[in-house]
DNA sequence: CGCACACCCCTTTTT
DNA sequence: GGGGTGTGCG
């Protein structure tokens, strides 16, 4: 009979090291197919068994729901085992199926829904449901625990108006995308408008500061936060309100971060003040019955564009820990044994990610096999690429009865390049499921539903109002909507306010007015109802009432029923979201649509083929990957290739590419691709020849050698570079050396150019000439 | 006031 | 390709 002390005996030395960690600070490197995500579980499994933790004190960070959804039903399997051991003496699966129902509802019940599992989005979302009546910030500006999230396209269009119409800058010189990105970037270093600008005091920097202090406004005004919102105001509570922080620094005992490698500056504040209390003296730091535990793998730290932060990973133990070198530290663990992938694949992603400077040294060991060469293919361009890679899968699946359609992935640089292979899959009838690009939640009368859900719980989200005000139509035209608007911005109040206001609504004409106020009628009922009925049902009414569903109907065309098709696929969603939560409110299925991702729907039940980016295919794993589009400018982006960092961080991604395989790894290339609708030549990626040939199996039509040679001999490589060297750049022109970094097998260059100050650049590109002066 | 059509611009990755 | 904007017509 099994014992409860194989739980943990299925671990190795270093795994069952820090699962058994209990309090203090650590440090996990967890490569690559190490048994990361296990080692995260089976810690928070034995906090809450050995050392009787509540499991409501447990803070747990993942990087999607997807993950946080996993670890939850990993962790009641695990529960329930160990449970059914000890209380029945039998294993799980051999108890009645009712025992078996009871001892999971029983978990449920005491342990898992009381955990607070999820991403940094959603832990602080549910923070804030609690406590953003207590916050305001340093202009006065409030929000009430109703708050909307607003997606991207919402924030795009309230920055865009801004700068456009309300500040009248100049598209070219202000663009609102770089703006937006401003700021956001702005708010994941955890700066206000203030602090934006004394850091920005130059002209345009001043005009973002503006136009970031209005963005925030007008979302205030909305009742509405942004995703970056969700974490810097609790942080910026958490500084100002001790009261407030203390509470949740007791509450949290033990937290955890997975994926450490990939939070940003104003995340590790999070973790750090709800870690320290707010203490700024480590003397004042108690361990005692409280842990952080964080888990990364400096190699996959692929968001720096969401400002992401690896050192912030290097520096923890000099944060937390002892600092103490790795051989005597107590507060690092580094899991090398790798159990995913064969040798092959690994010797090919170790060679590969020892190109890069900026990392800890680490090597995963293979525990498997040596396993079969990795296939090479290149193909004439994109289209013959894509045959031959769905030719290849029907061939396994022909020979392999044992392989399906769900053990194959297809991973490229971007979205864009699913297209040539959906096409071929629909033709050939190959059951596909496309991650990310085009989302269930951007469709039309998907957004204006919950346009109105949104806008029950939050009447003064005007941007959901005026979504839906005319919408299906109602009489209720621009020219009714303006006067109305700017009836409330003259009184300074929401444009709910004005509607509910009737004297203000009879000033209108006799058919608008009417008009408007059968609207908020409508929306007044809806609002009471909410507060008693289920989602599911206010969701039902919303649709009868506004006669959204009737405008459908009487349409009558495909598109039409298409439409009524998805909202039946929306209620679904509703109803699923209400009875997997055990929640009947609108504002939770809300919360939960607006961070949900389209990964997190990834059915691994179903049996199809998946297409993802590489930045999606992060923590996932596939018997059989097929890694396209290996070439210069498509991997590595074309927008990285001056600058060695971003270099470097495509390299981490053709890295996690590679690490996703497990026992067959396919790489392909074309040498002509259409590119914004006109055709380029390519050339193999630096990275396949950064792979040795050894590795890669011959037998394919493609011939390397060539174009290595000639890269292998860059003019460049055998220079000996030294601070005052002059040189010439194709594009930056002529520039001074004033740095020489990276160690010898890999050098970059800080140079000052002229006309644009420093850059950093790899002199292995052959960007740039040595010129003597 | 709404819709259709033409044209122009941009083009990474995502919670 | 595709989305957003502007224009012109019904």
């Amino acid at each position: 009979m099994t014992t409860s002390a194989d739980f943990l005996s299925t671990l190795n030395h270093f795994q069952r090291r820090a699962v058994e960690h209990f309090c203090g600070p650590l440090l996990v490197i967890a490569g690559a197919g190490s048994g990361k995500t296990r080692a995260l579980t089976y810690r928070i499994a034995n906090l809450i068994i050995y050392n009787k933790v509540n499991p409501g004190s447990i803070l747990a960070v993942t990087f999607t729901n997807k993950a946080a959804k996993e670890m939850k039903d990993r962790l009641d399997n695990l529960l329930a085992q160990e449970i059914s051991l000890k209380n029945y003496r039998q294993s799980f699966d051999s108890l009645s199926e009712f025992n078996q129902k009871k001892l999971l509802s029983f978990i449920y019940k005491k342990t898992t829904k009381q955990l607070w599992i999820g991403t940094f989005h959603s832990l602080c979302a549910r923070i804030l449901r609690y406590d953003i009546n207590k916050y305001q910030d340093s202009k006065k500006r409030k929000w009430d625990r109703n708050f909307s999230i607003f997606d991207e396209s919402d924030v795009q269009n309230i920055v865009k108006n801004i700068t456009l119409k309300q500040f009248n800058l100049d598209e070219k010189t202000f663009n609102p995308r770089t703006i937006r990105y401003a700021i956001s970037s702005a708010k994941n270093l955890g700066l206000s408008p203030e602090e934006y600008l004394k850091e920005h005091s130059y002209s345009k920097g001043r005009i973002i500061a503006e136009i970031y202090d209005e963005y925030q406004t007008q979302l205030a005004e909305n009742n509405a936060l942004d995703f970056d919102d969700l974490i810097l105001i609790p942080v910026r509570l958490f500084e100002k309100n001790q009261s407030v922080l203390g509470y949740w620094h007791s509450q949290f005992k033990h937290i955890l971060v997975d994926e450490y490698q990939d939070t940003n500056r104003i995340q590790y504040t999070l973790i750090q003040l709800l870690t320290t209390n707010g203490k700024i003296d480590r003397n004042e730091w108690s361990w005692r019955n409280r842990s952080v535990f964080v888990v990364g793998d400096a190699d996959q730290s692929i968001y720096s564009f969401r400002m992401a932060d690896f050192t912030i990973l290097l520096n923890f133990q000099s944060e937390f820990g002892d600092g103490l070198s790795d051989e005597e530290t107590k507060t690092m663990i580094k899991l090398e044994n790798n159990y995913r992938s064969t040798e092959t694949i690994l010797s090919a992603a170790n060679h590969l990610i020892y190109n890069n400077s900026q990392r800890i040294d680490k090597t995963l060991k293979a525990t498997r096999g040596k396993g079969e060469k990795i296939y090479c293919y290149k193909a004439d361009n994109e289209h013959i690429e894509a045959e031959f890679v769905i030719n290849k899968i029907e061939e396994l699946i022909s020979l392999n009865p044992k392989l399906s359609w769900k053990d194959i992935a297809f991973l490229y640089r971007v979205n864009s390049q699913s297209r040539p292979f959906e096409d071929i899959l629909v033709r050939r009838n190959i059951p596909y499921t496309i991650v990310g690009g085009f989302k269930f939640y951007d469709r039309q009368e998907i957004k204006d539903s919950i346009a109105y859900l949104r806008l029950i719980v939050n009447p003064y989200d005007t941007v959901s109002l005026l979504r839906v005000i005319n919408s299906p139509r109602r009489g209720i035209g621009k020219t009714t909507v303006d006067l109305l608007l700017k009836a409330s911005q003259e009184l300074r109040t929401s444009l709910w306010e004005i509607l509910i206001d009737e004297t203000c609504v009879m000033t209108l004409t006799g058919k608008s007015s009417k008009a408007v106020l059968s609207f908020v009628h409508m929306i007044k009922e809806l609002q009471e109802q909410s507060t008693k009925s289920l989602s599911t049902d206010i969701f039902n009414q919303i649709m009868q009432k506004s006669g959204y569903i009737n405008d459908l109907k009487q349409k009558e065309t495909e598109e039409a029923d298409n439409r009524l098709e998805n909202l039946q696929e929306l209620y679904n969603a509703i109803n699923q979201y209400r009875e997997e939560n055990n929640d009947p409110s609108l504002q939770g299925y809300l919360t939960n649509a607006s961070l949900s991702s389209d990964l997190d729907n990834l059915e691994n039940e179903n049996n199809k083929v998946s297409l993802m980016t590489l930045h999606s295919a992060k923590g996932l794993e596939f018997p059989i990957v097929f890694l396209v589009g290996l070439e210069q400018g498509t991997l590595p982006h074309i927008r990285s290739l001056s600058d060695p960092l971003s270099l470097e961080e495509e390299r981490r991604l053709c890295y996690v590419g590679i690490t996703r395989a497990q026992e067959k790894l396919f790489i392909t290339y074309a040498q002509e691709r259409f590119v914004w609708g006109s055709k380029e030549i390519k050339i193999v990626s630096q990275f396949l020849e950064e792979i040795p040939q050894d590795l890669v199996s011959d037998h394919t039509n493609i011939i390397i050698e060539k174009t290595s040679q000639k890269r292998n001999n860059s003019k460049n490589n055998n220079i000996q570079w030294s601070v005052g060297d002059h040189i010439i750049h194709y594009s930056f022109g002529e520039g001074e050396v004033t740095h020489v970094l990276g160690s010898e097998k890999k050098v970059n260059l800080a140079i000052k150019f002229k006309s644009l100050g420093r850059k950093i650049i790899d002199p292995g590109t052959n960007s740039i000439t040595k010129i003597l002066k």
